[in-house]
RNA sequence: GCGGCAUUGGCGGAAUUGGUAGACGCGCCAGACUUAGGAUCUGGUUCCGAGAGGAGUGAAAGUUCGAGUCUUUUAUGCCGCACCA
């Protein structure tokens, strides 16, 4: 109370905050309206799944620099679409919701209303009006209804688009006169084939410890990402997504997206697009009786370098290849049955850690289609059934894990390239010039490829092809928490619900966990069916309510469609979208696959749904340790101050411990904190920085320091490094909390969250609210005008260019040059108070409203940079001789370049550091530099 | 193995088009005000050197009047994909 008397405008940024919070919320002043005839903008942050920690500082980076973004933008006289919303169904929950027996509904809606609350507290401007849920049955509604036209349509190769199931139908209605005489079943079956959501018999990751299936960018090198539990192959029924059709369109459309290199290039490797033919092999089995079937058995195989057929030495297939029961004879039977066996009991990742060579010989021959030779035909688990045909044609001496499949079996090595010595390993460089290869003798190996790919063409023996890697999205989850299927069984096969009788609600359940007969946890559910069938019991995955909510965002209350033309027409698609880069290979393809689908059905107006891209850095923890001291006499009690660790006496006779960031500050542990945190820490006493101890001193607080070592780990609750931003506004408020996150480093980079140095930022904030004590109506002088429209123009330049970190300094620069010319003139200060907006959005509202105005600063016009204020009176050149800076020249602005060249030779000190030698050039940058090249 | 990104003081990081490297902050040093300082303010702080001066952006070479920035080679670290034929 004292220390007011004396500063009668302290900064006290709670009041401010939560005045200035209150005030937006009972004003409206973020709800953003469908219809202006403003240019509209969408920026959104990729929204968060509420788990039950709560918020750390590392996830508001991202919605820092989007709600910069958006500021500046809606100061740029744009209307801006910035909303949040809660990916609400998932794991977590409903893991929880089996050991407490709390419905994961009640979990997940506390979770998101501390969220909420935490979200506030910075002063994002989101409109809240337009949340959403995934959960919510009025959200969920249109990911049911999306999934219900991916069962009705079917993708036509022709015209790279999905098309409705109908026209299909009539096709065949029309051309087909086998259709009219297949059964209901059987119609249903053939079409099951070509539907975009269907059902299928396919190999999943099944994950017994989570008892569920889990998509491919779920299964980290053999484990769950989540929980890191084994996951195993298995085969299963399961509903699926045609995403592996999009594969052309997703890969092409990247290059029109302005996506961050890196980004692109992980979503390239994923749909992993490869060149090459399929190439026919005709199948002799040996020894068996010469059936009409058999004579004409052959296999298809894919290959990238169909010059290499001349050196084919052997043929591989997968195990679950169906070219196995046919190519099998009786004699390998039992052999191949063994091995076949032994592959199916591994689980993915033994066949990943342990990638001994291993195979088995079916008794069968291939005919080499260009040597007529004949070549054995092996059953490899090196060879995967999902890509290409299951099948390839080996070529040891250009691919290594054809090489070693050679050696283990003594196969012979057919060397095709000149000069590649062979006898150690293969030679896979698609480089040199072809031998023993007929007529590709001579070639360089990219024309031998060419030449090859039309030679098969030609003569029918197989046709080029593309193959992608990216496989269809297994979409069944046999979980409780997640969207039910709209889906009904008649006769064991599925029909889609009515779309008038959605959403069909997720029911409530005995129990949470698979039923006792190992049925999905909706097998719990009493009367779970429709028009007297069956329901579904899988629900689908995380991924099928984030991939259209962009969508749902531009009209979040309409009940009669996912989104109304009106409101699409006018948002169009996400323009900055800001999130993690881990979401590269899952929610960012399958939003893209939504996204293109709902626009094949003219649904939605753009092909893409997210025009720019940026991926903020994760913030990692900066954990802080305490050493005890394990030497000789230890009570265990004892801790040394970590600049001592190195000393003799102390090197490797002390343990370090994690501490609580929270009770350490720019390193240095408070010492009663640290007494009062944990028990065992009770009586602990210290060796302090000096070497002092407080056993001798009886020190309880002070001046001495004992000083923590650190380290930069995950943030998490066990390293006790987990920073919540609400600690961080207590103390130091929003506005800090929200320029400190941005004063840390480029958005784009990973660092880690070290509170050293989050004073100086607070302190700025002081400096610069003192400003506003005393305002004066007056014009501001020339240098006042050039420090205000210097930072115009580098916050300005700064937000546009996403270099947030940088302007950070400005405004302290800009605030140090007003502060020293005592500047207090309203012109000024009211313009710095609507830069500073985007960034530090309380304090910025209270100095605009201290200059006088009404209105809210978000609604102020975002300042033009007047370049005849930077204009100097004077330039100075650093003169160079030979490139080294040896004096600096000043003369008057906008000297005309030939001047200050007659001016710099007439100078004393040229003369003196020519000292005779002569001028071989002079290069004068304008307003840079001089430099003269001495002969 | 393939692909992408990075490397600058004690620390986080600036340098936007090839043009005075180290902005700004932290930390540290000195000073002022103080009974006191984990408050505030002022000045200093890349390294070597008393100084003039010299060296300097992971390492080596190149292009250029001039390179943190461009090119090549190389080292280290991070991220993605990985038995994808």
């Amino acid at each position: 109370m004292h220390a007011n008397l004396f500063l009668s405008m302290e900064y006290n940024f709670s009041d401010i905050e939560k005045k200035w919070q209150k005030a937006w919320d009972e004003n409206g002043v973020y709800t953003v309206s469908n219809e202006s005839d403003k240019p509209h903008y969408y920026v959104l942050d990729m929204f968060p799944y509420p788990s039950g920690a709560g918020l750390h500082v590392g996830h508001p980076l991202g919605y820092i620099a989007s709600d910069i973004y958006s500021r500046y933008k809606r100061q740029k006289g744009f209307n801006v679409l910035h909303p949040m919303g809660f990916d609400s169904y998932g794991l977590p929950a409903e893991q929880y919701a089996i050991q407490t027996g709390q419905h994961p509904e009640k979990t997940t809606f506390e979770n998101i209303d501390r969220y909420i609350s935490q979200l506030k507290k910075i002063g994002f401007c989101y409109d809240w009006s337009r949340e959403i849920r995934t959960c919510d049955p009025k959200y969920y509604h249109w990911t049911q209804w999306a999934f219900v036209q991916m069962f009705n349509s079917y993708f036509d190769p022709k015209t790279q688009k999905a098309q409705p199931i109908s026209k299909l139908i009539a096709e065949w209605e029309a051309n087909d006169p086998k259709w009219a005489t297949l059964s209901e079943k059987e119609q249903q079956e053939r079409l099951m084939n070509y539907r975009i959501a269907y059902l299928a018999d396919t190999k999943v990751n099944w994950c017994p410890a989570l008892g569920t299936v889990l998509a491919n960018d779920e299964v980290s090198e053999g484990l769950s990402v989540r929980g890191g539990f084994p996951v195993e192959q298995r085969v299963m029924r399961q509903w699926c997504l045609r995403v592996s059709a999009y594969a052309g369109r997703l890969l092409e459309g990247l290059d029109r997206l302005d996506w961050t290199d890196s980004l692109k290039e992980t979503q390239r490797n994923w749909i992993g697009r490869s060149e090459g033919a399929e190439m026919v092999f005709k199948v002799q089995r040996d020894k068996v009786p010469s059936t009409k079937e058999n004579e004409e058995l052959s296999m298809t195989i894919f290959t990238t370098r169909a010059d290499t057929v001349f050196g084919v030495t052997f043929m591989v297939l997968a195990p679950e290849s169906e070219y196995v029961a046919k190519v099998v004879t009786p004699e390998h039977k039992e052999e191949v049955d063994a091995y076949l066996a032994r592959c199916k009991n591994r689980t993915e990742r033994e066949r990943i850690a342990d990638r001994k060579v291993t195979g088995v010989f079916t008794g069968s021959y291939a005919i080499n289609p260009l040597t007529q030779g004949e070549i054995p035909i092996y059953i490899s688990d090196y060879v995967l059934a999902g890509y290409g045909t299951g099948a390839i044609m080996a070529v040891p001496a250009h691919d290594s894990r054809d090489y070693a499949f050679a050696r283990h079996f003594n196969l012979p090595i057919i060397p095709l390239i000149e000069g590649a010595d062979v006898s150690e390993q293969s030679f896979d460089a698609k480089e040199g010039k072809m031998i023993n290869s007929g007529f590709l003798n001579g070639m360089e190996v990219k024309d031998a490829i060419q030449a090859m790919k039309e030679y098969i063409t030609n003569t029918g023996i197989g046709r080029v092809k593309v193959n992608y890697r990216l496989r269809d999205a297994i979409f069944s989850r046999q979980r409780y928490w997640g969207e039910p299927f709209p889906i009904y069984y008649k006769d064991g096969m599925p029909y889609t619900v009515d779309e008038q009788d959605l959403p069909i609600t997720l029911p409530e359940v005995s129990d949470f966990k698979p039923t006792s007969d190992g049925r999905p946890p909706l097998g719990n559910a009493k009367d779970w069916t429709y028009k007297g069938y069956p329901l579904e019991l899988c629900t689908m995955p995380g991924f099928a309510g984030s991939s259209a909510y962009y969508l749902r965002y531009m009209d979040p209350h309409n009940d009669q469609t996912l989104v109304s033309k009106q409101a699409n027409d006018y948002w169009r698609q996400v323009d900055l979208y800001l999130g993690g880069s881990e979401h590269a290979t899952g929610h960012l393809i399958y939003s893209r696959f939504w996204n293109k689908f709902l626009y094949d059905l003219g649904y939605v107006c753009e092909d893409e749904p997210f025009k720019k891209l940026i991926n903020q850095g994760m913030i990692q923890g900066r954990s802080n340790f305490v050493y005890r001291y394990i030497g000789e006499g230890a009570t265990g009690n004892l801790y040394i101050s970590y600049n001592l660790i190195e000393n003799p006496e102390y090197k490797d006779k002390v343990q370090p411990i994690h501490v609580n960031v929270n009770i350490v500050n720019n390193d240095v542990l408070d010492i009663n904190a640290f007494r009062a945190w944990m028990p065992e820490f009770k009586n602990a006493e210290f060796v302090f920085a000096d070497g002092t101890s407080s056993e001798l001193t009886g020190y309880t607080a002070g001046p001495k320091q004992y000083i923590c070592g650190w380290a930069v780990e995950k943030m998490s609750k066990s390293m006790f490094n987990v920073v919540n931003p609400d600690d961080v506004i207590a103390k130091f408020g929003a506005d800090t909390l929200r320029l400190y996150e941005m004063f840390l480093g480029p958005l784009e980079m990973s660092k880690p969250w070290d509170t050293n140095g989050i004073d100086g930022v607070h302190r700025f904030l002081k400096r610069l609210w003192n400003m506003y004590e005393h305002i004066e109506e007056a014009e501001p002088t020339k240098e006042e005008l050039r420090s205000l429209h210097k930072l115009i123009k580098k916050i300005t330049w700064d937000i546009e260019n996403f270099s947030f970190n940088t302007s950070i300094p400005a405004f302290m620069i800009a605030q140090n040059e007003l502060s020293a010319l005592k500047c207090n003139k309203r012109a000024v200060l009211e313009q710095i108070a609507v830069l500073m907006a985007p960034y530090a959005p309380h304090i910025a509202e209270e100095m605009w409203h201290q200059c006088g105005n009404n209105s809210f600063v978000i609604d102020a016009a975002w300042p033009e940079c007047n370049e005849a204020y930077l204009v100097e009176d004077t330039q100075k050149y650093p003169v160079q001789f030979n490139g080294k800076v040896r004096y600096t020249f000043e003369c008057p602005k906008d000297t005309p370049k030939e001047e200050v060249e007659k001016l710099v030779l007439a100078h004393e000190d040229t003369a003196k550091y020519l000292n005779g030698a002569a001028i071989k050039k002079i290069i004068v940058v304008p307003g840079r530099i001089v430099n003269i090249v001495m002969g």
